[in-house]
DNA sequence: ACCCGAATGTTTGAGGCACTAACGTTTGCC
DNA sequence: GGCAAACGTTAGTGCCTCAAACATTCGGGT
């Protein structure tokens, strides 16, 4: 969204969904290319981090710690094989499985990332005081776990 | 993201960039089905309302004023005249343009959609009390205005 | 011991949004 | 008159999310 501005912007830029979109827009942005220039994208370091918080998983398993589709699984894996930040070795105690795991370099990536990450959120939030980047980050984590809990959780039978 | 839930959720859930994006995804989506459910998607919403606002204008300038891109203008624009909301005239005094006028049932699914749009900011904002709701508009606006200057206009010589 | 349902990994495809690059036409200014 | 700029258009990329179909494998119940 590279609106070179020309006259006043339109009413619904006001409205809150469209303040929350242009905004982690903003935010997708600066991580990602804080990610990209290091061979990185938002996905991989979903998995490095989610695979050192609880160690190796099968792609399946990953997938819903982290979030990921698993049809998306393959191709993030893939690529981060091809980098060698990780490892996806076959489980001999269930074949249809495979078990993925962290490398040396892999681990090393993860830092660089969080790094990155770190940096990004500064960036992100400049304009906030302290005070006010808490009260943001609990008004979104309202938002965020309500609508979780309306879509997430259900599995009837 | 429909994250069958499953264990404690990942460490990094909690950063600004990371609840950002999960709101504004479910936002999204929340706007995403009840624009779908007539027909529609946020690039029509964005060129009617911004038509009904300004008037009628080239592409060009259209794309300009709504923040969608001169290539997907085309797309846009073809998709609503298919459905009649939207007019595309050549323009008599220079023949580069084409002006793009709001047909009256282009009005009527503005109203429409302008309705389910506001449902869903309540549906959106259900967990908040109207002062938590302005305060986070507040901060949203702080935040996209911020970057906003640092991305969009960034014309030199 | 067997069968059937469930889980797993995989491929293919889709959609929305944002963006880049290239091209031909037309304008407007110098 | 010539040249830079604007306009519309096409084609392609990237990211993130999701759906549908498939073959393999496991496991629980009978």
């Amino acid at each position: 969204m590279e609106n070179p501005s020309e006259e006043t912007p339109p009413r619904w830029e006001g409205l809150p969904s469209r303040l929350l979109g242009r905004t982690a827009d903003h935010a997708r942005r600066l991580v990602g290319e804080a990610f990209s220039s290091v061979g990185a994208r938002g996905y991989h370091y979903r998995l490095l981090a989610t695979l050192e918080e609880f160690g190796p998983a099968s792609q399946a398993a990953l997938g819903r710690r982290s979030g990921i589709h698993l049809s998306d699984m393959v191709a993030a894996i893939n690529e981060l094989t091809e980098r060698e930040l990780v490892e996806r070795a076959p489980d001999p105690s269930d074949r249809r499985r495979n078990i993925i795991s962290l490398t040396a370099s892999g681990r090393r990536q993860l830092r660089r990332l969080e790094k990155r990450l770190a940096e990004c959120q500064d960036q992100l939030l400049a304009p906030l005081s302290p005070e006010e980047r808490q009260r943001l980050v609990e008004l979104l984590s309202r938002l965020s776990d309500h609508h979780d809990r309306r879509t997430g959780t259900l599995i009837e039978p």
